[in-house]
DNA sequence: TTATGGCATGGGAAGGCATGGGATAACATG
DNA sequence: CATGTTATCCCATGCCTTCCCATGCCATAA
């Protein structure tokens, strides 16, 4: 399954494209849609990138709640309609919509950060800054990082 | 299965076509009518449109309830009296009927906009604030991005 | 240090796609 | 039955995207 880890930062050409990490590929290799999904982040200023099968499970999981949320029926058009499939050229790069690079306010440089099960695309310094604030609130309030072990939490393996 | 992401804006011609967004075309290539099935939204000003298979689907789950008990009637009307099946011509236009047009309040643009399993024709102004409504009721309720897929749980690996 | 391959980057060209108009066929109307 | 009207088909056009090939950097290995 996909595991994104590390940041890269790519530069952006007049044409819009820009190479996804090699190791970001490699973790969706093994996908129906050779590219990635891709939707602004709500509160942030920045992207958030899924492989495709994510996208098609949560369609899925919406029929159940649809018919008892009315709220979270609303989040889901949302994200439907903001939502861009983008797929990988021949030399794994994908164009960034306006609306996205807008968003993220992107423009010459994109930073991808992996983010464990997805990844996020941000402007550089935003990311950097971004980045120390969640560090430092991480630090305050004491987090800590906990790890499963084999066996524990019954069924979950490694 | 199909999936619908992402806004397209596309042109009404004065003979009332428009062309549905080659995006969309493709996910409903493997279907055994070359076209849309349209209905309009109950509470919203929109078109809602299904692939041919769906259709016949929720037709199946109708059946489902007694036949001939009053809320299958009034299902059934409500849904299938208005429905339009909207066949594409040989550059994947379809023309909107009057009543759906009308309904939608649409006359010379039209906002093809994705909603996973189906989409929904708006004009485009009305598209845009009803994206915000929604956006801004998910942001104030705090709603964040569940990502799982079917099965997986916190921990759990695939 | 030098060679090799993977990977990010750039640009040119072909093809896809949205759009428009005219011709032809189906339909309705008097 | 004749004629006007509406809807479907077919072809033309131009922009924009994506495909393809070329280049150069960097890391790793010899």
């Amino acid at each position: 399954m996909a595991l994104f880890l590390s940041t890269f930062v790519n530069k952006v050409d007049k044409k819009g494209r820009v190479s996804v990490p090699a190791q970001f590929r490699a973790a969706l290799a093994d996908q129906s849609f050779n590219g990635i999904v891709a939707i602004p982040a709500f509160r942030l200023n920045a992207i958030q990138a899924f492989d495709y099968e994510s996208m098609q499970g949560l369609s899925e999981g919406l029929d159940a709640l649809e018919l008892f949320s009315e709220e979270q029926a609303s989040l889901a058009s949302a994200i439907f309609a903001d939502a861009h499939q983008l797929p990988f050229d021949g030399e794994g790069r994908i164009v960034l919509p306006k609306e996205l690079a807008g968003h993220a306010r992107i423009t010459a440089l994109a930073a991808f950060v992996g983010q464990g099960r997805y990844f996020e695309i941000w402007e550089p310094e935003a990311a950097r800054t971004h980045r120390e604030r969640s560090r430092e609130q991480a630090r305050r309030q004491g987090m800590t990082l906990r790890l499963h072990r084999p066996g524990d939490e019954g069924g979950g393996r490694r």
